[in-house]
Parts: structure tokens; sequence; C-alpha cells
DNA sequence: TTTCAACCCGCAACTTGGTTGCAAACATAA
DNA sequence: TTATGTTTGCAACCAAGTTGCGGGTTGAAA
């Protein structure tokens, strides 16, 4: 179990640290993306500066992408697909605007946007807010 | 001049004091959504717990919205759409890695999504990162 | 016109997410 | 083993956003 997460981190780049193993093995088994603060709540053992330092190194090397949830807070999601992590690649996003989840709209593919002449697309935010099915009374 | 302005708070419901006329020339004048320090800054006057209140009001009533720009900081600004201001109105944003500004694309448009059965979409917020055609070398 | 309640405003203090300096702990190669 | 670089935890810090409070303004009823 670990050993995959040992390859993935060396296949991105990066030395498998005790710390590091954590954190992504945190992501990789939450089915929505987890921001810096709810990683550190889960992980009790670590510090908040810890997991943003791991954070940082994994956005540094393209393992993991960040999205804004719709408060201005970045959430974090293993970014599943490999080298070819481009724009076209984004799926949507939900965040509830009453329980303040987040969810991964794998189905809502955002389309590479057409821009103006001299504009350069580096990655999109998609993000949807409003009432998600377990709130929706 | 400012009796448009009047006229806009007036018909969104909103007394039209002093400060929330000032803030809202002050989107009307801007061709780029403005943060709250933006605002701050601009309007040496006013002091950012004013102009925080206004733009609370002003998002409230529909007068304006709020886009989260590439960083978690929020941008706002007139929302044109008056009444009909629903999530197929909104058109896409543009910032730029290097030098932070906000652009509106109005042209790329944002298609009402698909959302899986119970959800409810209220707004959407469409923000493709990248490098400007000012800062292209 | 006076009075009173409601609203508006500025100040200061606070919360929270994000970030950094530093020194101790650790790993690694010579 | 020693020397060098990396990783980590702690504490401190920064900036955006938010709130309590007291003074000021407004506007309508008496």
């Amino acid at each position: 179990m670990n050993k995959e997460i040992e390859d993935f981190l060396e296949h991105a780049g990066i030395k498998p640290t005790a710390n590091r193993i954590i954190v992504t093995k945190a992501l990789m088994g939450s089915d929505a993306p987890l921001s810096l603060t709810e990683l550190e709540t889960r992980l009790q053992t670590l510090e908040k500066s810890s997991v943003f330092r791991v954070l940082s190194q994994l956005l540094a090397h393209g393992a993991i992408h960040a999205i804004e949830d719709g408060r201005g807070i970045a959430k974090y999601e293993i970014c599943h697909a490999g080298d070819a992590c481009t724009p076209s690649h984004f799926h949507a996003h939900f965040y509830c605007e009453r329980c303040q989840r987040t969810f991964c709209l794998d189905d809502v593919k955002v389309a590479e946007p057409e821009l103006p002449a001299g504009f350069t697309a580096h990655s999109v935010n998609y993000m949807i807010k409003g009432i998600c099915h377990d709130c929706e009374q």
C-alpha cells in the first residue's frame, strides 16, 4: 500500500519522506478535495506548516492541483492525469453553500477556453456554487 | 452622474448613502473587478470595514457579484444583468499570474452546467489562470 | 420643532488561512 | 565519523475578511 505512494512520489520527482507519504495517502483516500486545515485536523500528528510544505512540494511537481472553493480557501486533490495534466483535463467542482463541502463533478467536463490573442492559459478553476443533494430538502 | 448611481442603488432596494455611492461609482468606473483592498486604497477616505459593509449590502441585494481571483481573494463587479442574473449569464474571468490583474472575458460565455440530480446551482465561478497579453514577452 | 429609534460609520480588535525564519533532527555521502 | 544538505516543528508573522462598540446621522412620529 505505502509502496504505491512511494512510487507515486518518486515518479513525480519527490523524495518520499514520512510526512509526504502521510499527506499523499490522506489525499488519495479522500473522494473530495481537502483544504490545508482539513488535512491538519485529520492528521493530528502533523503541524500546519509541515502540511503546507508538503502541499507546496506536491504542487510544484504537478502531483496535485489546487482549486479554490467557494470562499477563497484552497483545496487540494491528487492529479490523476499524470504528465498530461493540461487545462482541458480539469473537471468542474461543486461547493455546497450549506454544508461547505466540495464535490468533484467528474462528469461535467471543462472545455479548453477560447482566449483572446496574447493570452495563455495554465489552469482553469470551474466552481459551481449552490445546494447539494444532501442539503436539499 | 450621481443621479444614475442613486437610481441604481434605490432600484436594488438600498438607501443611497455617501459611502455606498462612492463604492458603487468606483466599481462602475472600473473595467475589471476590484478587491476589497483595491477599493480601500483607491478610496482613501473610506475605511476597510466601511467598504466591506457596503460590499456586503450590495451583494445581499444582488447589485454586484463576487468572484474569486486566482489566489483566493474576492473581487467584486457591478451586476449589469439586473434581475436576470442567473448562472448562465456569468462570463469567464482571466487571472494573470504575473501582474495579478483580473480581466473580464465577456466573449467567453459560461454555459449553464449539467448537474447531477439533487444539486441546485446558484452561481458559477469560471476563472482561467495564465499570462495576459501585456505580460507575454 | 423636539424626541426617539433606527440606521450608518469609523475605529480597533480579532479570526483564520497562508507563509517564513530559525534551530534541532535527520539523512546521506565522503 | 564527519561534514553537508534536507526535512521538520515551533513560533512568529502577514493579509483578507469580519465583528463589537460607541458616536453620529437620519428620518419619522409626537
